[in-house]
DNA sequence: TGAGCGTCAATTAGC
DNA sequence: TTGACGCTCA
């Protein structure tokens, strides 16, 4: 109590559910944060109160994170806050970073050498290709196939011999003895892949309970970041370092479950009560990022999911510019609209970095590209990784794990030719075979190669020559620091220098990429000096060179910043975590958003009907002041038969929304609408005919949005008193500002709105209540309109 | 040439 | 589940 008194700086900046949530003393704590509520904050302040409050050892606290990019922030912030001698000796770390390093402990428990090699995708994609192609049976099974079951496997920490099967299950027989295969492989070449950074950790600690106590007495806490994310093995993992004190402390939204695709159990963070009796729940609901009328919006998708742990976001900001809606004839059209929008955007003075338009699918980014192209505004695609899969860089560090372990066979077939000595495709069969005949490393069968049947002198002595190059790496190379390695197999392997004589233009930026390495290399000798001997007394290293490629294996890619003034092109996944000053949201359609599956089973649609709910809230909820969705009334399809269009309609989350949150443009359109309803065209909002009692029953005509709606969308409004106004007007570049002051409206309506009332509504005009749900500012009111039935907030209503 | 039938592929991506 | 494609047969 007086600890906090002392330090009133940590406290003060936090609201009282963030504060609760970081004086929660001991005891399992579920951290319910909703989009934009501060919960990275909440782990940082947390620990650091652990610390400097109640003197926790930092080595005895372990924050994990499921990307590199989150754990890097987390630690920036806790050297903010505690320094950067404290900071440097906690665990803050992705989950497999944090396997990485328990297995580099318990090397030889699990069977491995300290300085095993991580094989990534690419690697792993090479093995399976090979195990499928040894045993003969490749078929109807590809190599992507197999991974993908291997890793479901992984997912759920089952090894090839808890893998269980049905009598007549000849397939997953097949697939169980491939995976065995696959692991066999493994372990030959001293490896592990992402699965086992996870399943290996928790074989050892289930089966050893002198190992597991050990572990889970080393952490007094435990703090998760995206629980939600979390798939079973993850979870494993942290009850067997959790322990007997339970300090479990797991930060996540439900709402943002985006990734149960591959593995991730919502049910992690539904039921953690259930698994930790006397979970303490804080929900993190103020919002500091958004808008009202966004968060709003974002609540009206989102409050349909299915099942999910009520909580609903507010926020002290303004109500703001009302959203956005551009439609096109088609996806080039959408794209052309956005592109004009965009620069629209920064003509207002937004940076160019402030603004993301987000899509469903990769394939929608050509027609962005190229409006944006034509447009001649900046803009980047932000994927995953990009340098550390460059294939030069992979060969140097395939080269540098053989410094390591000279047996990896997957690393010297990849390397073996290159650069080029003269080694065939022939006469690496005849090694293979070789090394299977007599049961050794391909590196070992080189020392015989001479033995070798029917390799030919030159490529003997190539095969010789290679040998010796490995055979010196590992003899020489393996003990430098990271740096000076990496220069070394450079010059000694003569990659850089065939670059050098080749005098192209890729020749040069491949060497670029090298150089890079060597560099990077550098860095991490530095950072491994500034770092000093860990005071952590059990703490050991394996040799600098193995941490750098395990840094390599771990890491996608250095910062995943924006590049300054780019607008950012991403996937709505990609978008996870970010915020922007202006969101598009392009391919609002069903079918697109929702992605459609009409493959998918029916008992299985709810489930991933709901994900795509919770993937376009993410999207909504990373924009700060204006968001702008976007669709294509027909959507190109390829065929060899040419091009072919798909009719899209609205997306039934856009139904979802209410239309007042559209603005005026949408507003007056409505009203034009309703004047003439009796004329050719339809209204714009109609009743849904097919929708079912209780469903959403509103649906967006695209036809009345041939014109391009909300494009001069104006820069938001600064409200002075906010808390008077639940929404002051909307305003129109193109027209005299309208003041609607609904604040001024009798506030009688807001609590006795019989049934059968007539009432007035700006968009809808007069119309008659039919029934009444909700309460305070979220009542809701249906009412019969002359454009049909509405459900409307009552507080946009007044008496007729 | 066209109807009829069987087969196949249809998205997100971290470490 | 859909739609695109290739194959067969009339």
């Amino acid at each position: 109590m007086s600890a906090e008194e002392a330090r009133p700086d940590l406290l003060r900046e936090l609201n009282d559910a963030q504060r609760e949530a970081v004086l929660h003393g001991e005891g399992p704590l579920l951290v319910l944060a909703g989009a934009g509520s501060g919960k990275t904050r909440v782990i940082v302040h947390r620990i650091a109160r652990l610390v400097r409050e109640l003197g926790v050892f930092p080595w005895h606290i372990l924050a994990v994170t499921f990307t590199n990019k989150a754990a890097g922030e987390m630690r920036e912030r806790l050297v903010g806050l505690l320094g950067p001698v404290l900071a440097a000796d906690l665990w803050v770390q992705t989950f497999h970073a944090f396997g990485a390093r328990f297995l580099r402990r318990e090397a030889e428990r699990a069977g491995l050498s300290p300085s095993f090699a991580i094989y990534d995708d690419d690697d792993q994609l090479r093995l399976a290709r090979r195990v499928l192609a040894e045993g003969g049976a490749e078929e109807d099974l590809s190599p992507r196939d197999l991974l993908g079951r291997i890793d479901r496997w992984k997912n759920r920490a089952l090894g090839p011999g808890e893998v269980s099967l049905g009598p007549e299950d000849e397939e997953g027989r097949r697939d169980r003895d491939l995976y065995g295969r696959y692991q066999e492989a493994l372990r030959r070449a001293g490896a592990v892949d992402f699965g086992d950074l996870l399943v290996l950790p928790v074989r050892l600690l289930t089966e050893d309970s002198g190992l597991r106590s050990r572990w889970a007495g080393r952490f007094r806490h435990l703090l998760v970041d995206e629980f939600q994310d979390t798939n079973a093995v993850q979870y494993q993992l942290l009850r067997l370092l959790t322990g007997e004190k339970r300090n479990v402390c797991v930060v996540g939204d439900d709402d943002q479950a985006i990734y149960t695709w591959r593995g991730a159990e919502v049910g992690n963070i539904l039921g953690f009560d259930r698994d930790f009796p006397g979970t303490r729940i804080v929900k993190l609901e103020q919002n500091y990022r958004s808008t009202r009328t966004i968060l709003e919006a974002a609540y009206a998708v989102i409050s349909r999911a299915g099942r999910r742990r009520e909580k609903r976001l507010w926020t002290e900001n303004e109500a703001g510019a009302p959203l956005s809606l551009l439609v096109g004839d088609d996806e080039q059209l959408e794209s052309e609209r956005i592109a004009r929008a965009v620069a629209a955007e920064r003509a207002r003075g937004t940076p160019g970095d402030e603004i993301a338009v987000l899509y469903r699918t990769n394939a929608q980014s050509r027609p962005l590209e190229a409006a944006l192209r034509a447009a001649r505004i900046p803009y980047v695609i932000v994927r995953g990784t990009s340098f550390y899969e460059r294939a030069e860089v992979r060969d140097a560090a395939a080269y540098l794990r053989l410094a390591l372990s000279p047996d990896s066979d997957l690393d010297v077939e990849r390397v073996l030719n290159r650069p080029a000595r003269g080694i065939g495709e022939k006469t690496v069969e005849r090694l293979r075979a070789h090394a299977a005949a007599r049961g050794v490393s391909l590196f070992a069968a080189l020392s015989e190669a001479e033995a070798v049947s029917g390799v030919k002198p030159a490529a003997r002595r190539a095969l010789e020559g290679f040998g010796t190059l490995v055979k010196g790496l590992s003899e020489e190379v393996r003990g430098l620091d990271a740096g000076i390695a990496v220069q070394e197999v450079l010059k000694r392997t003569g990659l850089l220098d065939r670059l050098a004589a080749e005098h192209s233009d890729e020749a040069a930026e491949r060497a670029e990429n090298l150089a890079e390495l060597v560099a990077a290399a550098r860095e991490f000798d530095e950072s491994l000096l500034g770092e000093g001997p860990p005071r952590d007394p059990e703490e050991v290293q394996p040799p600098p060179l193995a941490r750098f490629l395990e840094r390599i294996a771990l890491l996608g890619e250095a910062d995943g910043e924006t590049p300054e003034g780019r607008v950012a092109l991403m996937t709505l996944h990609a978008a996870k975590g970010l915020e922007f000053e202006a969101v598009f949201l392009a391919g609002v359609e069903d079918g697109t958003l929702p992605y459609e599956r009409p493959w998918e089973a029916e008992e299985e649609r709810g489930e991933s009907l709901d994900e795509e709910r919770r993937l376009c809230y993410v999207g909504m909820t990373r924009a700060k002041h204006r968001l702008t969705l976007s669709l294509a009334r027909r959507r190109i399809g390829y065929g060899a038969g040419g091009p072919s269009y798909r009719e899209m309609p609205p997306s039934r989350f856009l139904q979802d929304l209410p239309p007042e949150l559209f603005g005026e443009e949408v507003a007056r359109e409505v009203r034009a609408r309703e004047a003439m309803a009796r004329g050719p065209r339809p209204p714009i909002i109609r009743r849904h005919p097919g929708a079912l009692p209780g469903e959403p029953h509103l649906e967006l005509d695209a036809d009345a949005f041939g014109v391009e709606l909300g494009e001069a969308a104006p820069a938001p409004q600064r409200s002075q008193d906010r808390a008077a106004r639940p929404r002051s007007g909307t305003t129109s570049l193109r027209e005299p500002r309208v003041d609607y002051s609904f604040d001024q409206r009798p506030e009688a309506l807001g609590g006795s709105l019989a049934r059968g009332a007539r009432v007035r509504h700006e968009a809808f005009g007069e119309g008659e209540v039919i029934s009444c749900e909700g309460s305070g500012p979220d009542r809701k009111a249906t009412v019969r309109f002359g454009i049909g039935d509405k459900r409307v907030l009552v507080r946009y209503l007044s008496p007729a």
